[in-house]
DNA sequence: AGCGCTTGCTTAATCGTTACATGTTACGCG
DNA sequence: CGCGTAACATGTAACGATTAAGCAAGCGCT
């Protein structure tokens, strides 16, 4: 694997300087310009500052407050004038202090959103439900990306507080202590809960049904045939983790079937961990037919890792993932898992929060969202030798 | 298809309301609850209202201003002092008002950051070199996926602004007037641009070199023996598109290979423009022996399609992506590509913006980061038959 | 003692916006 | 005419931190 390139010599990814036309100036205070000559600010006072409510009033003859009110569109102050004062303030490029206004109101229309991993495809649709609602009323999301780690999410939440955010969207780390999270919602901080639940929270929570998900995912593998399905992944310390392994074992239960503990194998949660277990699945004895993966990262790591010790996903090994994510219908062989309704759980954790926040009444408890089997070619019935898609 | 389970008859996504045994009050002002018995709270006056520094100061006789300096390690208090305020204000659970500081600085220690598609892989991973730098300063990140919208990203731009923010790292939308850039730079907010370049724009750019990235792909598709090789994706308004052509364009004339305008396909951004655009390629007449895509994401896309269509990814049609995102390497075929060192510029891009919010002399123009091709599976020697990985 | 310097803290003036309590008109109506 | 009442607009005091300027005490040195 040897490249053939001269350019390929180099160490990787170092840097070279290239030199556009037009030089910036380099140095101290380059970007701090003080010189202002650009039209619309001529007229403000001390150069290098921005225009304040102050000036604008100034400049129209009226008074702050009826500024501050205008650019409200509050009904207090007269049509005309609203319209002439925004008309005034885009004409001059004003830009508002959100900092001045939050100081006042302690009020910061930002929410904070934090998840164990943003680049899980997974989280990356709740996202956007989240940001689809979000946006509409125009709050501003601080994301953070704790993955895992109690002291990251600490950090992220006090720096989230320090900007007097108005609510807080959390999937809890692992570790989270209830405690907290009450205490911060009785410093008038609203908080919902994604995707996983905390037990001891009184605030409210959206997530899957991971428990029934998994549940039916399973009852649909015994119904192919498979008697020796294993589970992989999963933090216990998760309600997802815990409730899907859960979902597992009433499923084998339900069947008759006793749970082997030997094929219960927790904590994989990335494609890598996926691939790493491999070995260990395919050397129980006995051998399981079928392996229930926690999400769908774990899921293509085993596809992965299974096609490359010479066993074929589907037919020799049933392969389930969760989450549905992007792209797993379209993966050889086509991904059977359970979808997990991301983009609703974002949508209506959002809804939930701004609900709070704006004092109305919010119903309390979980809200599950139902999740759906979407059946396809990974895990097909036991013994039924469907051929590869790959033509050869 | 059919779903045999009783549950999947549902609408899709519905949500129950389950409730917890210790149930959450709802209604107007549960959560802004005015009871405040929590220890350290007695004692602040107005119930319901935050500690301020004031608060801290009177409580330790001491000026607001000491707490003030003390709190930020200031040499100008005694250690002792400094120790005190620090250990009583951790006892009872002070926070910091970000607001109050921002508007008296105007500094926030907020950085915005503008990509058009966080949920592509590429741009997480830029994220996570951003992110692990920025954090070591106390930065904190504000996300916008502007998707290509122009519309969003300036109302991105207009709230970081009424932020205060110290700096933006944008990756532009395609139609971003690099007058707004400058302008705003001089405004005195530090900005870098990642990824894409725009000409005529003053602030420093960190972005992979596309140019040279792409041309290495091309010379490798030729010397691998093809002659009708295709380009697809990237938008034209775009550098990363523009460069990635012209680098395609420049191997083939090197090569003494006239490039073919019917295999130059232009706006291809994802992985279902990928799928798409399969038909077109397959009919083209004479057919392309390689396909060189845009990005990892068409490829994919293109992968699947092509498979799909009964023709075999490698072997009969090489593919080759660019960025070497995750899991890239582990597709079957395992993709040839461009690793696209999007975490260094992510890194980059956060050092180079720490240095402009701290006044230090930055480097000007444009940093390329070097590309290193990834040879694989996707694209072997033409005519030289590779097995499938798929055993059958 | 007197001078200058350092150390450690305080005073008080901001920063730009908003909420509250008042003004000021103008107009209709008895 | 004079009064009540809308309809608008304004004056002003916060909000909670930062920071320049100032003050007081203590020290070393002549």
């Amino acid at each position: 694997m040897g490249c053939a390139n001269q350019l390929c010599e180099a160490e990787p990814f170092t840097a070279l300087i290239y030199r556009r036309s037009s030089c910036l100036l380099s140095g101290e205070g380059v970007l701090r310009s003080q010189s202002r000559a650009s039209l619309e600010y001529q007229d403000v006072r001390a150069a290098g500052k921005r225009l304040r409510l102050g000036d604008l009033a100034e400049k129209l003859g009226i008074s702050t407050a009826t500024v501050s009110l205008a650019l409200r569109d509050s009904p207090l102050v007269a049509k005309e004038t609203r319209q002439r004062v925004k008309d005034y303030a885009a004409e001059v490029g004003y830009i508002y202090n959100r900092s001045a206004a939050s100081l006042r109101t302690s009020q910061s229309d930002m929410i904070g959103v934090a998840v164990h991993d943003i680049l899980n495809p997974y989280f990356a649709e709740v996202f956007r439900g989240l940001e689809e609602v979000l946006a509409e009323e125009d709050k501003t999301i601080l994301i953070c990306n704790h993955r895992d780690m109690l002291k990251r999410q600490d950090q992220f939440i006090d720096t989230l507080l320090q900007h007097r955010v108005d609510g807080l969207i959390l999937c809890p780390s692992v570790g989270t202590s209830p405690e907290r999270i009450n205490q911060i919602s009785e410093q008038g901080v609203a908080i919902t809960l994604v995707c996983r639940d905390l037990p001891g929270v009184q605030t409210p929570c959206v997530r899957g049904d991971d428990y029934h998900g998994s549940y039916l995912m399973t009852k649909h593998l015994i119904d192919q045939g498979h008697r020796q399905i294993a589970m992989i992944g999963g933090r216990r310390q998760s309600s997802s983790g815990r409730d899907r392994n859960n979902g597992w074992r009433a499923a084998l239960v339900d069947a008759g079937i006793d749970p082997d503990e030997q094929l219960d194998i927790p904590e994989l949660m990335t494609q890598a961990d996926g691939q790493a277990v491999v070995p260990r699945i395919l050397s129980a004895i006995p051998r399981p037919t079928a392996v229930a993966c926690f999400n769908d990262l774990v899921a293509l790591g085993v596809l992965t890792a299974v096609r490359r010790a010479g066993v074929e996903p589907g037919p020799e090994l049933a392969i389930t993932g969760y989450d549905d994510t992007e792209g797993v219908q379209n993966r050889t062989p086509a991904l059977t898992t359970v979808a997990n309704g991301a983009e609703t759980i974002g949508r209506e954790a959002a809804q939930m929060m701004l609900k709070q926040i704006n004092g109305e009444p919010v119903p309390s408890g979980i809200k599950l969202i139902k999740p759906e089997l979407r059946i396809r070619e990974s895990a097909p019935p036991i013994g039924c030798r469907l051929g590869p898609v790959v033509g050869v």
